[in-house]
DNA sequence: TAAGCTTTTTAACGCTCGTTTAAAACGACC
DNA sequence: GGTCGTTTTAAACGAGCGTTAAAAAGCTTA
């Protein structure tokens, strides 16, 4: 019996890589830690990724740019369905959290490294990655509000704004760490669960958007 | 004019231990770089902390021992004034959050890196780190669910740690990089503004908590 | 002053890191 | 088979890291 035809060697210092990440941090993922998981010589990464830095910045586009596209796929999806009506705060949360989501859930078995990527990188110290992710994040970010924004047109800006980043800091709060989740409440929440726990945060979320749809209300 | 008293060396050394944490993160931030920024010999730390790692769970420990202690006397605060009936969950809300937006906005001058390191924590790749934190969360956490298990008795345990889950997640976000929420929102959000920020919050999540009130709904 | 303790400094050890250079191996084409 | 461009390898560089041992300095008490 053949190996299971190993991918080449991009690929697998591709994966090593986000592994690694996952693992350890961006800082803590040594070229010398990946070569060794991906089998390849330490020279390779920098024949193909020119630098350290380059080869995060692949890592990164790999996954993050499937994601945009699907993150605005959903919501295009939807508002084809909708046809021209403002979308539901429903539908318009689960554009935003189904992908990642999704990609917890698919990934668990082996990709575990994907969804912990996304949220290592909230915190990250480096100031370039940040830049990196916030360019990365800009048009799905507008995407979304302007979604938001029609669906409650007589909500105040500043708090949709503002809840967008409670869903987004939810969101990363679990893909950076699910086990940690799973640990601390002793079984209670199940992250691998994804269409359960996609329904919770709906639930959660939605009625707060509700609540702004008839306007600003004082404090 | 004398110099406005420098603090001792463990002092001193503590705080630079912060900055560099908030800026560079628990990896990124050397020994070295440390001492040259507390002015003092690098051998000091080994003298008062034994390792770097020691260093590490003093700064935490300085920091997050005071903010437990006034959570959950926040908590019991509006418990007495509540005069054994269940709090509502604003109040809930409020004991949860206050305390940590409080620090971000004293100190936003000077130890900006307090807020950071908290959501530095989150992501932080290091195990021992990680559980490190989750020892000091767990009373906090307990404290919390158990208020709103008999502030909504109706509702499902597992909703209800889900969804505080998502308020720590947002908070997290928020307190992680103040300065990047600014920044992506064109200055729509400004975190600075705690008594706001605060507002809009509870009013984000207790829209749905309230929804749990009567018991689950199916999907 | 001398002794004994605490605090501070000096100097180094061994290790890992990202990166670079140049040689070796490979593969397609004349 | 020999040549040329591409890919892979070996070996080393300098820098920074956490850590340690022992000497030096400071301070309090006899």
């Amino acid at each position: 019996m053949p190996k299971p035809a190993e991918p080449d060697r991009q690929t697998r210092i591709l994966d090593a890589a986000e592994n690694a990440i996952a693992e350890l941090g961006f800082a803590g993922a040594s070229l010398r830690h990946i070569v060794l998981e991906a089998q390849v010589n330490l020279a390779t990464v920098y024949y193909y990724f020119g630098s350290k830095r380059g080869l995060m910045e692949a890592v990164l586009k790999r996954r993050f740019d499937p994601l945009r596209q699907e993150h605005l796929a959903l919501l295009r999806q939807f508002e084809l369905a909708a046809k021209g009506r403002p979308l539901t705060a429903e539908k318009v949360l689960e554009a935003m959290l189904r992908p990642p989501l999704r990609l917890m859930a698919t990934a668990s078995a082996k990709h575990h490294a994907i969804t912990r990527l996304i949220g290592r990188i909230v915190a990250e110290p480096n100031a370039e990655t940040q830049e990196m992710a916030r360019s990365q994040r800009a048009a799905v970010r507008t995407a979304f509000l302007k979604a938001l924004q029609r669906s409650l047109p007589r909500a105040p800006a500043p708090a949709l704004v503002w809840r967008l980043e409670f869903v987004w800091g939810a969101l990363a709060f679990i893909l950076c760490n699910p086990r940690r989740i799973e640990i601390e409440t002793h079984g209670a929440c199940n992250p691998a669960d994804t269409d359960n726990l996609l329904a919770e945060m709906i639930q959660c979320f939605s009625p707060g958007f509700h609540a702004l749809a008839r306007g600003k209300r004082k404090s």
